[in-house]
DNA sequence: TCTGGGGTCCTAGGACCC
DNA sequence: TCTGGGGTCCTAGGACCC
């Protein structure tokens, strides 16, 4: 049996929660840049704002209406995200952190519990611990107890508990699930499956396995499986990353190659730090730029990989390296809306593959600075030590509707009076 | 004027080997 | 006129997730 615990509204939730006169009101929270929308609270998505919706089509809507707009805060939401799983820790042994807001357990051992009402002390724990409200969905495959926990989350009398008991009440369900709202199953699967007759998530629970491994692929095999109570996708533990992404669209157009330059090696140094943190080193990098794919007229998108002949987690090697890459693709005349770095090849730091011709791991002296590096800026505020080939302000966002960073910010503490 | 950021997995196809 | 069979490794791109 698995459970899937899953933060209701998340982002809202932890807006509101520092808002408690919000209960009840719409509340929306936007991208970074304040793009779009990427949570909505239920009174927000009963007003028909819908996910993904670019800020600017909807202001006028929003403000008419009242919707308290947010940008987001991934301090505030990293925080209470923790909290949360840590509640579910003590009360789950077997616990996957699948997402910021999910987490699956594994309910082997529970046999001689009531699950529902397990499932509601949980709930009521983590309201209580966190000011989280959660749902909570389990069944015999994490595919099925991702729809037990929709349907927890659409049906008030579950009290945000459900739970698969036999295969009528399974079939009854997948019949009502509409095929796009399979984990899985993304918008280009679901067109070309419903072009087939596959219209339901019942329907996919029948269609002929082979025929949906060759047509689309081992993955969704699987998910059919899932459907069907064959279990093919196991609790697993963290994995280490393999792959550490900076990116970041442009508040404004950038066009000068000092400038974007400037701004990308502020995103390795970003990476570089993240790396460091993780304990890790990484061997190559990749590096993309490109122009606004909703513009009109020609459109510029490129993007460069570079493998370094070792394994290395040192700022200075990795800008050398990115800077390259970027005079190679740089194009001028073209206005870049976005560019990122991504490092590749990471591997745990004291578990490298050495060079045949390289005696030992990466620069004993490039080691010593950056961590003193970190140590100052750790000490001191980010930036306090840069690199001089990364600007000041390592991306200019708008975050115009930012709430302050309650749990992660003495100045931002809350006052009780 | 304005449309996010950060990930994973799988497959096909090319380059290469004997 | 005729040109094998069996493999590995790597990368790019496409699908998916939250």
């Amino acid at each position: 049996m698995f459970a899937l615990v899953d933060c209701n509204n998340f982002y809202a939730s932890c807006e509101r929660l520092f808002r408690p006169e919000l209960e009840g009101q719409p509340i929306v929270v936007l991208s970074n840049n304040d793009g779009c929308v990427i949570a909505r609270s239920n009174e927000a998505k009963a007003l028909g704002i819908p996910m993904g919706a670019p800020e600017f089509k909807y202001r006028k809507q929003m403000q008419a209406q009242g919707v308290h707009v947010f940008s987001s805060n991934f301090p505030l939401y990293g925080d209470l995200s923790a909290r949360v799983m840590s509640v579910l820790e003590k009360l789950s042994p077997d616990l996957e952190i699948y997402s910021i807001d999910e987490a699956f357990a594994d309910m082997r051992g529970f046999n001689h519990y009531d699950l529902y009402l397990h499932g509601l002390k949980v709930r009521r724990i983590v309201r209580q611990w966190t000011g989280i409200p959660v749902s909570i969905g389990m069944a015999s495959t994490k595919t099925l107890s991702k729809i037990a926990n929709h349907v927890a989350k659409k049906t008030p009398r579950t009290n945000g508990v459900f739970i698969f008991e036999n295969q009528t009440q399974i079939d009854n369900v997948l019949k009502k699930i509409e095929i796009g709202d399979v984990w899985g199953v993304g918008r280009k699967w679901s067109d070309s499956l419903k072009n087939n007759g596959i219209i339901s998530a019942h329907d996919l629970a029948q269609a002929d396995e082979n025929w949906i491994r060759r047509k689309y692929s081992v993955v969704m095999q699987r998910t059919v499986q899932e459907l069907k109570g064959k279990s093919c996708i196991s609790i697993e533990d963290l994995p280490e990353k393999k792959q550490l992404l900076v990116s970041r669209s442009f508040r404004e157009r950038v066009t000068s190659f000092q400038h974007l330059r400037s701004l990308l090696m502020g995103y390795i140094s970003r990476a570089c730090e993240k790396l460091r943190r993780q304990g890790s080193v990484a061997k190559s990098i990749s590096l993309f730029i490109r122009t606004s794919p909703f513009s009109e007229g020609a459109g510029y998108s490129n993007s460069m990989s570079i493998s370094l002949n070792q394994y290395t987690a040192d700022t200075s090697t990795l800008i050398k390296a990115g800077a390259y890459a970027l005079e190679r693709i740089f194009k001028p005349d073209y206005e870049y809306q976005k560019a990122g770095i991504m490092l590749l090849d990471i591997v745990p730091d004291h578990f490298q593959q050495l060079c045949l011709f390289q005696a030992e791991k990466y620069n004993d002296a490039a080691r010593k600075r950056m961590k003193l590096l970190d140590h100052i800026n750790a000490k001191y505020g980010k930036q306090t030590l840069r690199f001089a080939a990364e600007s000041k302000k390592r991306w200019y966002m708008h975050q115009d509707h930012l709430s302050p960073a309650y749990t992660t910010r003495w100045e931002d503490l809350l006052v009780v009076r």
